[in-house]
DNA sequence: ACAAGGATTGGCAGCGCTGCCAATCCGCCA
DNA sequence: TGGCGGATTGGCAGCGCTGCCAATCCTTGT
């Protein structure tokens, strides 16, 4: 490994920032430039109310001519409410996440709509101060990821009377509008394909499970659906930190240094199930005949292995595309179950 | 694959949003509660200017009471800079940029600042359009993705008075704060490394470089010295997408079949390398015997394959929370050189 | 040519909070 | 005891824009 830093080649900047401190352009300095009233300026602007074609391009003249920059922050004060969403995730390093602010963002923007983004570290603590930190910006609309909150959370966002959305999770009660899948589930679905398979010495490798709700729930789920079937599980091991690559091969090297002929194993999630897949191709484990891998969400990186990855696939982007769509258009309170796929895959 | 709509189990949700559409409280409620002024409540609640230890007790039992929550809207127009900084990214399906976003939320949120983001697509019109956007919500700065743009973005974020942090590039002028690393030094330093190993038949396999001006630095870069070597890339394969695992996989398969004795690969990023590894596995191409690979990026995944992804670790994470903190901290305009590290894992 | 009725337009009072300034209060020294 | 200067506090004018309402301008029908 050499260390660059770089040479010093780069071009010297500073364009310099505009030294002129001026005065801002406001919407009353474009009235006059266009020698019209300022609510014909703020009409134009936002196409709303009526006003002749010439009106409309004198407008926008003197606005181009002035470099006019509306402040929402002025618009939203004078108006009812803001054209802002807050959207509040767990954590940025599991994809989950950044798909489901995909799928939001992506939303919203088609409706104008600009997302403010808060991530707790799956902190319920942090959660709660977030929360209150969005709501001070009198948003539309709050988007919250599962269903699990603070009783200080639950009260600030009941009595905000700001829109809520509650995403990735229906396996309980929510506060207004709803959008996921089930994860319990997800999970019994998973024990069922595996023991449909022949596996009977199945194990379980997660993450930590205090923190993440969710893997909890599809865990729960897991075993319940094992005990149906007349198993449990064989042995089980868990990495008291976020998932990761890294946890999933670690963790699966101890899993089966400390308990003996697991035929199978379930991931809390894909990421780890791609480095139990790892550590199975670095040791010469044959997938899956002398060990099944299932994991969980269906990312690509899962059916692009050499095997496919036995996973279920779940619409996390839909799921940020739904949210945000209903809460812009003021939908009533609603769970939407968006449902999830069971990928067969190789390695189960 | 079987399809789960999930039993209509979840619990009845709508614990129904307050239905009294009361007057919200403000801060003059507040100020009656507690018999103070109201510039003594805005006092106490911003912890700024002096008041007596019994007068923050009655304002912040007042504030309980009534449940209060600031307004920053209206904070924000009354006073004169916002605490929102807008963050612009390309994309949010390569890790890259959500990594960026941890590093400057993190940072970011330490200094009480909340991130409004947007996403591009790699589309320098939706950019301008989007930045023009954000500048309306009149934020305290903006951070950006590297250093090409439109002229109309430039124009208005030179015009606007903004802050502005340009990230993950500092090959050419900047606007006014640069954060990131050579890309065509990351290039170079690829090329070198893949001669040193006596590779000499290599060849390219990117995505679409004319959205993605960094991957074309670096491709120019790894050019420029093969050239110094005497050497030329024996072939070269361009995904006309955005990069990912899948291109990357079927971009191999697509590369080798038009190109005779190819001996190192050298890709736009890890998710390509990874699925051009996935292809070789699942093809029986020994590596790095029979074909040797480099990426770039240097993603934890690429670390935990059975053979360490030969590449470059990028500091993202630490170039977001430099961002952030630099343009929170009203730091003079400059550029931040965080440099890179090759990693020489054991792929090439 | 005249009135009715819709289309346009301008005026201006806030939205809720902060910044500035003047008014009070209080402790302490001479 | 009187006075002084810092510590506290309250009043109030905006910040820039939107919503409401009244004023004006055009058409069209008769």
């Amino acid at each position: 490994m050499e260390d660059h830093e770089g040479p010093q080649r780069p071009a010297a900047p500073l364009l310099a920032r505009d030294a002129a401190p001026r005065r801002p352009v406001t919407l009353a300095d474009v009235a006059r430039e266009a020698r019209v009233g300022e609510s014909t300026v703020s009409r134009v602007l936002r196409s709303h109310g009526s006003f002749s074609a010439r009106t409309r391009a004198q407008v926008e003249a003197a606005v181009a001519r002035l470099g006019y920059v509306p402040n929402r922050i002025a618009g939203t004060l004078a108006s009812t409410g803001s054209r802002l969403i807050g959207i509040v995730i767990p954590s940025l390093t599991n994809i989950v996440f950044p798909d489901l602010l995909r799928g939001a963002t992506a939303a919203l923007d088609a409706e104008g709509f600009q997302s403010v983004i808060a991530v707790t570290d799956y902190d319920q603590d942090r959660e709660e101060a977030l929360v209150a930190s969005l709501l001070s910006w009198r948003p539309a609309g709050l988007i919250v990821t599962g269903l699990e909150h603070n009783p200080g959370t639950v009260r600030r966002l009941m009595t905000s009377g700001v829109r809520v959305a509650e995403l990735l999770d229906i396996d309980g009660r929510g506060l207004d509008i709803v959008v996921g899948y089930s994860n319990r589930a997800a999970g019994e679905a998973s024990a069922r394909h595996l023991v449909g398979r022949g596996y009977r010495r199945i194990a379980y490798l997660g993450h930590d499970l205090t923190r993440d709700r969710r893997a909890a729930k599809r865990y729960d789920g897991f075993r319940t659906a094992l005990a149906e079937a007349g198993l449990r599980l064989v042995g089980e091991e868990r990495i008291p930190a976020p998932s990761s690559v890294e946890a999933g091969r670690s963790g699966l090297a101890a899993l089966l240094a400390h308990t003996r002929n697991v035929d199978a194993v379930y991931f809390s999630n894909d990421d780890m199930a791609l480095g139990g897949y790892f550590h199975c191709l670095a040791a010469g484990l044959a997938v899956p005949d002398r060990l099944a891998l299932f994991g969980y969400n269906g990312l690509d990186v899962g059916r692009l292995m050499p095997q496919p990855l036995a996973t279920i696939r779940t619409p996390r982007v839909e799921a940020g595309a739904t949210a945000a769509r209903l809460l812009s258009g003021d939908a009533p309170a609603t769970v939407v179950d968006l449902g999830f796929e069971l990928i067969a895959g190789a390695t189960a």
